[in-house]
DNA sequence: CGTCGAGTTGACATAATTCAAGTAAGGTGG
DNA sequence: CCACCTTACTTGAATTATGTCAACTCGACG
């Protein structure tokens, strides 16, 4: 397991040939720190880089005209981050370190190997960027159509979820290193209504807090008001290439 | 042109090869009609096909518990729409037919070939669908940190501007088959606020209407208050493997 | 010619924001 | 080790954007 975050995740889903174990290693062959804080690409600048997530968390967000920010996602170990440089020469978004990150940064031109000698590798990228895609549908819903405390609980409940794909044991609680700021700027709502949000949440015995920690005390109910829909917990593959 | 809608869309981006053209043709075999108002699929129904779509508009929505809408995205000829199938084997989201519509449905199955046989194809397919990811991350920036007239106003430029892709003798205008609640349910605001904020923007001289057309006056204006951003106007292909 | 769905408009309600002030906690320099 | 700053969190009061409710118009359609 000294080998590809990558390839971990995948074989979540899928056993791997060693061949295709690896060509997802050649992806994380290098390995970059990154420092709480620092920015690891900002929106608009020219991007050619991918980026597998080893260690720490990472968040992308755009900025508005008016210096709002909105924050489009939690990145976790395992994850794939910058795949919209496979679409375009710059950043879409911006990428920086909620915690100290290790990160493996490839050229997208190693997706073209990829492509060519790893069909099924590619068509299950493709299946696990549809998932993605889906879970920013249900985040869309949640901002177009939830109430503030529904937000937060799918937030909240969301990260839970993820965390679980790559540490089964995680059990209920987790460190959230961010600010009420930065929950504000993911979920669409202000530091001061996150705040009372939360104080709901804890009121109503459904989290507790002890400093940055969350513990998820009613799971199931969280999951009913932020209307949340776990998207990782099953991918089809029944349709996939068969592996070379 | 009586070919594949969706290689007239690849081929804005690229000059394919005849192979690939037949490939693509191949996914566009089987044609169908549907009325305007008719499902194509419902959420959580099972479903294993992708639709090309040929002609008319078709929209994708989720429903919350509470019985509102969320609608994620309207969908134009030359769109692939589903594309949720190849994570899931339910449906994500529901499709309908806003107009009537003629779309191409094809097997999830039959990607397979495409990966396999023509990963140029594919690599393709995997930028563009990273292009419509970043379209929705900007549209959850709208919903989540902009007014109701800047979502309204982004919302018409961005089927403006996506339409322009398929025509691009388009002009600005456009007829706009929606009632003010499905605007509503796109825009994440009630009915009677999309009434407001469109009367708004004609008073302002920003729009026009008459009957279900509208006239696009000023279209710098809307993107800047809308804070849009076109998406589609250039796809980096330079990454791509060779065609063969 | 009556019904129905969509659009329009005004009055009122409310969820969330803004503003402001204060507390607690952690980091730094003297 | 203490005094000081800074940043985050907390709380109340006032404000505002948007939602809700209700009534009316209009055109399409049977």
């Amino acid at each position: 397991m000294s080998g590809s975050c990558f390839a971990e995740r995948f074989e979540h889903i899928l056993p791997l040939t060693d061949r295709e174990h690896r060509a997802l290693e050649h992806l994380e062959e290098t390995q970059r720190t990154v420092r709480r804080g620092a920015v690891v690409r900002r929106e608009r600048d020219p991007a050619s880089e991918l980026y597998v997530i080893r260690k720490g968390w990472l968040m992308s967000y755009v900025l508005l005209d008016d210096g709002s920010r909105q924050i489009l996602r939690l990145h976790f170990p395992g994850d794939l981050v910058g795949a919209s440089s496979a679409a375009f020469g710059e950043a879409a978004d911006s990428l920086v370190a909620v915690t100290d990150v290790v990160i493996c940064p490839f050229e997208k031109s190693a997706l073209r190997a990829l492509f060519t000698d790893h069909p099924r590798l590619a068509a299950l990228l493709f299946a696990l960027t549809q998932a993605e895609r889906v879970a920013l549908t249900d985040r869309l819903a949640s901002l177009g159509r939830t109430s503030a405390k529904a937000r937060v609980a799918a937030f909240l409940i969301d990260i839970l979820t993820r965390l679980r794909i790559m540490k089964v044991d995680l059990g209920d609680s987790f460190l959230l290193p961010l600010t009420q700021e930065e929950i504000g700027d993911a979920t669409g709502l202000t530091a001061v209504h996150v705040n009372r949000m939360m104080r709901a949440l804890v009121e109503e015995g459904l989290i507790a807090r002890e400093n940055g920690n969350i513990r998820i005390l009613n799971e199931e109910w969280l999951v009913r008001i932020g209307n949340y829909i776990n998207r990782y917990a099953e991918i089809d593959t029944a349709w996939l290439p068969p592996a070379n």
